[in-house]
DNA sequence: ATTATCTATAGATCTATAGATAATGC
DNA sequence: ATTATCTATAGATCTATAGATAATGC
């Protein structure tokens, strides 16, 4: 019935090309149903039909199913990485001693969803996968593996940019800004519900517009606060630090 | 060699009792898989295992594996919804008309906290749970049944505490408190490595001198920077909403 | 007489490997 | 001559059900 000239792949180019090409959409596959499902959610089946090709060829291409999730991970965990350190670097050297708390925030947040808001539908789904691992045991490897040297370097600065603040407070304010941000990118459409349509998961915009400045505030609160309330909290004195010490540069 | 006494269950009691004891040992059991490995990382026969029974009589208990994922859920998911009601209840009533943003999250917030702190092994994991379940789409159904009110109730009385605030600006503050307190809830040791020891996940009474503050500066920070920027941020001119009208009561 | 638990097993699914086939590479 | 893809299949694992056994219930 079909002419002569069907075929299955059509227009093989160089091997290295088509390798190339079979890997990223093995990955695409691997990512979109990782993202959906989880690690043991997916059969290596399920991404070899998505991409139409044979079950086997997943194993020619990587070792085993913890590799790919692995290398799913990796491909674009790299890449957020440098563009927010590249930010960040950027940010401290425009700001020089005047850094705030808000402008490290926005290069480090705002940086990521515009990357996810600009870079297609693979982005999107590499944000929802990320949030699944962020949240999970299993993931904290491979989040403090990618991100490790980006989270400490945003640190430094809100260090800088909150004088006299406790370690510990900063810490915990990244916590609760990862969280955050984790759970948005996880689009999970329950804000669209809470909200009766007001507000959509799918709308990183509206997040960016909000975010910084949202966790900004919380930070300078908490440093303020918790310098106030100082001594009659639970720690114990030996908790408790000079800060002053820790202000100068 | 064993003497005669040794019984498998030992002082068995009536049968509504021995149903009632096993039933929460699967509980138990497969609340710490799952929060561990999630739905399709644990096998029934892992769940009866541990509680050192044979796997059919997870199918005796349970019709099937997503349904005691499902009560899992339910069945710590309803005390602290209940909890937490009460809490903003009695806020209600205390503060009367001068409700504020954290009075608000306190209730929400450090309710829920001093559960996972007090409630022992069962609490903690079914913290854990739930953050996984929160960072999932298949996890969506399960929270708007089980959360919806009691966030409901939270939203309203925030939105007494910022009148003039824009909904989009309550409901996203919303979604950023409750990342962040789910991915706490998550404890996967990542914030230990990165502070260095300074800051541990297990520390949830840590996390409750700090988190309400920090998000209540933020949410009232979020309002009025919208409001100063309103007219001309990229949000077209028909998503504006009078915010007069809502601020009385 | 009812119900909690166990034994046995069917059927499905899944990972992984060995080896065949059909392209590209020089 | 190498490499991308497919066929075939072993072995493991997993869910679910039918039916047996051993307790408690009156």
């Amino acid at each position: 019935m079909a002419e002569r000239a069907v075929r299955k792949t059509p227009q093989r180019r160089t091997k290295a090309a088509q390798r190339a090409r079979t890997l990223e959409r093995i990955l695409d596959a691997a990512e979109y149903l990782f993202s959906r499902h989880g690690l043991n959610g997916v059969a290596l089946r399920d991404v070899a039909q998505r991409v139409g090709v044979h079950t086997s060829l997943m194993h020619y291409y990587f070792a085993d199913k913890q590799r790919l999730f692995e290398a799913v991970f990796t491909r674009r965990a790299g890449i957020t990485s440098s563009r927010r350190l590249d930010a960040l670097d950027r940010y401290e050297r425009e700001a020089g001693a005047s850094v705030t708390v808000e402008g490290a925030l926005r290069a480090f947040l705002d940086t990521d969803l515009e990357l996810y808001i600009e870079g297609g539908k693979g982005w999107k789904n590499f944000a929802a996968f990320a949030a699944r691992v962020s949240n999970s045991p299993e993931g904290a490897a491979l989040m403090d593996l990618h991100f490790d040297p980006v989270v400490l370097k945003l640190i430094g600065i809100l260090k800088r940019a909150l004088p006299g603040c406790a370690d510990a407070d900063i810490f915990w304010g990244y916590d609760f800004v990862s969280g955050a941000l984790m759970h948005v990118l996880a689009r999970t459409g329950r804000i669209d519900r809470l909200s009766g349509g007001v507000c959509q998961s799918e709308d990183f915009a509206a997040v960016k517009d909000r975010l910084a400045g949202f966790m900004a505030a919380g930070f300078i609160a908490l440093c303020a606060d918790r310098r106030k309330a100082g001594k009659s909290r639970r720690r114990p004195a030996v908790g408790r630090r000079r800060a002053r010490g820790a202000a100068a540069r």
